[in-house]
RNA sequence: GCGCCCGUAGCUCAGCGGAUCAGAGUAUUGGCCUCCGAAGCCAAGGGUCGUGGGUUCGAAUCCCGCCGGGCGCGCCA
């Protein structure tokens, strides 16, 4: 049996449908919230869907179909106080109150919002992944807030998520920057004659140069910059409280033959050819826009090839759920990536990995966009928004945007202490909730009668607090993190008004009991909320 | 030019497997602290959902055209 009400009502619909009408018994039985509360508590359109379909009049189509399925549904009466038939043909169903506090309960138990799963899955999550060439920029930070919410929201849904990070720490841009790095040691500056073509400009470059205690061998003065770049992005990594499981270095997969052998399997689906001394892989075959280089002419590989090589490793590693975190500057890469893995004929599916892309942030402060940063040069970093306001302040508001909608980052907006910034005002409600605590000693609200709550800002917040294992497992099932962020607002502006309504510690040590028990749940679910978006959850401000 | 994404209140954005979907925050204006935290609450004004068609009983939501913006279209990574 389903455990909650909307679902239960939604299995007896779809029994109904399948006896009522058999040739639309999949269809999709959705509740929705009404906005106007005289709507009741959930709303179905169904009769009016499909009246066309069945060609019957939509009021009649839906008395018949409810009273179909209440009969499959002998809790109705305890779950509900009614129903009603609305309008056009809607079904708008009435909520026993009393269910709407027994979420309350629920909330006060150990693993609130969290679902179990019998058959956990695997989920490898790859995000960041900056080259170790430069400090991480703005876009690395929202990679990283989603990434790591994404995370805990799988998780939270009972399966077990490998965070990964993938270095590409060979090829090109590697040598520019070691070679940007031997520059500035023998004293030159971007720009100068002798500067490397396409090297670093950033100011980062001299404090390696300086840093490092070597010979000019090139090949050293790589390791040491990689390998201190490596080290700055992870202290930044850290100060976000962001962590990974899997560090991946590209250069790995040349050493240990990896590269080669896909080469060598690309080369044996048959679906290369050469031209103009290249080696070129047919991925039109497979979707991509035009065919794509294996091999350059001068003997070594694109980047295409490690690219390959990597996926393949995770396909191999077990995992059949993989989602990239990237920014849309990748955009491209994702269709390439799909068709060398089909072109493996290694029984990779053709949808593999997912990807969840994310458009760019620019960065707002005194009324003018930032564009660059003494330490990086061209661009901000996320060290930069993180001394600015914060880590709890950059990571709610990173999330608080759909990933593919484009994003401004208002840093006055996200320094604000006083009064409109959103992050203060969800930690601020939790705050004020926890204080409620340190002012009474009545913490035995377990066995509190919880009918006495009766008023309606009590419903409305306990019914808000018992959408949240729902809203949870949505933004899991959506891959959109940014959901909680709107829940989270949406519950604080309903305790602040209810706490602005109501005084908790009322005399009446009965109703002062269920009002605490109301006032811990929503701690719970504020906490539990905060702590899935990374944002710390204070008990004083 | 081609592909993907985006145009919703002054600003920043939710909603987009159609209906009960014109919303939030902020900004503006006016109220609320002898009483659990005013980092809060209550209220008002503010939008032809880029635009033109189409499908539908019904479109911000689905389809097509156009306009505007972003990103991508290397033997770079």
């Amino acid at each position: 049996m389903a455990s909650d009400p909307k679902a239960r009502l939604a299995d007896a619909y779809r029994t109904a449908l399948a006896k009522e009408a058999p040739e639309h018994a999949d269809f999709e039985v959705a509740f929705e919230k009404p906005r106007q509360p005289e709507h009741g508590d959930f709303a179905c359109s169904i009769a009016l869907q499909l009246a066309k379909r069945l060609k019957r009049n939509p009021r009649q189509l839906a008395e018949a179909l409810t009273s179909a399925a209440l009969a499959n549904y002998p809790d109705f009466k305890q779950d509900f106080l009614g129903y009603e038939i609305a309008g056009p043909g809607f079904i708008n169903f009435r909520l026993n109150p009393a269910l709407k506090l027994a979420a309350l309960r629920h909330a006060l138990e150990p693993g609130w919002g969290r679902a179990r799963k019998e058959k956990p899955e695997s989920v490898q999550l790859e995000f960041v992944s900056a080259n170790p060439t430069g400090p991480l920029h703005v876009g690395h930070g929202r990679q990283a807030a989603i990434g790591d919410a994404l995370a805990s929201l799988i998780e939270s849904q009972g399966d077990k998520v490998t965070r990964e990070f993938y270095y590409n720490d060979a090829g090109a841009q590697i040598q520019n920057l070691a070679l940007s790095v031997q520059s500035r040691r023998r004293g030159l500056k971007p720009g100068d004659a002798g500067w490397p073509q396409d090297g670093y400009a950033g100011e980062y470059i001299q404090d390696i140069a300086d840093a490092y205690g070597g010979t000019d061998d090139l090949d050293s003065i790589r390791r040491f910059a990689v390998d201190y770049l490596r080290k700055e992005q992870d202290i930044d990594l850290r100060e976000f409280g962001v962590r990974f499981d899997v560090y991946y270095l590209e250069s790995s997969l040349y050493s240990d033959g990896k590269v080669e052998e896909v080469v060598k399997a690309l080369v044996a689906s048959g679906k290369t050819y050469v031209k103009d001394g290249a080696l070129w892989l047919r991925t039109t075959e497979y979707g991509d826009d035009k065919d794509r280089v294996v091999r350059k002419s001068d003997g070594t590989y694109t980047y295409f090839v490690p690219d390959v090589a990597y996926h393949l490793t995770k396909w191999r590693r077990g995992f059949r759920k993989v989602i990239n975190i990237q920014g849309t500057d990748h955009m491209g890469t994702t269709a390439r990536v799909r068709a060398g893995l089909q072109a493996l004929d290694a029984g990779i599916p053709a949808g593999y990995p997912d990807y969840v892309m994310h458009s760019m942030v620019r960065v707002m402060r005194g009324g003018e966009e930032v564009k660059i940063s003494k330490r990086a040069g061209s661009y901000v970093t996320l060290r930069d928004l993180l001394d600015w306001v914060g880590r709890d302040a950059v990571r709610f508001f990173l999330l608080s945007r759909r990933a593919d909608a484009d994003f401004v980052f208002d840093v006055d907006l996200a320094r604000a202490q006083t009064d409109e910034n959103p992050v203060y005002y969800v930690q601020y409600a939790h705050a004020r909730v926890c204080s409620v605590f340190s002012k009474t000693d009545s913490r035995d609200f377990a066995n509190a009668q919880l009918s006495l709550l009766t008023n309606e800002r009590e419903l409305a917040l306990a019914q808000r607090i018992g959408e949240f294992p729902g809203v949870v497992a949505e933004a899991a099932r959506e891959l959109s993190p940014h959901s909680i962020t709107f829940y989270l607002r949406s519950l604080a502006a309903e305790f602040h008004s209810y706490y602005n309504a109501e005084r908790i510690l009322v005399d009446d040590e009965a109703l002062r009991a269920a009002r605490l028990a109301l006032c811990a749940a929503v701690r719970q679910t504020l906490a539990s909320g905060l702590s899935l978006i990374g944002v710390s959850a204070p008990e004083k401000m």
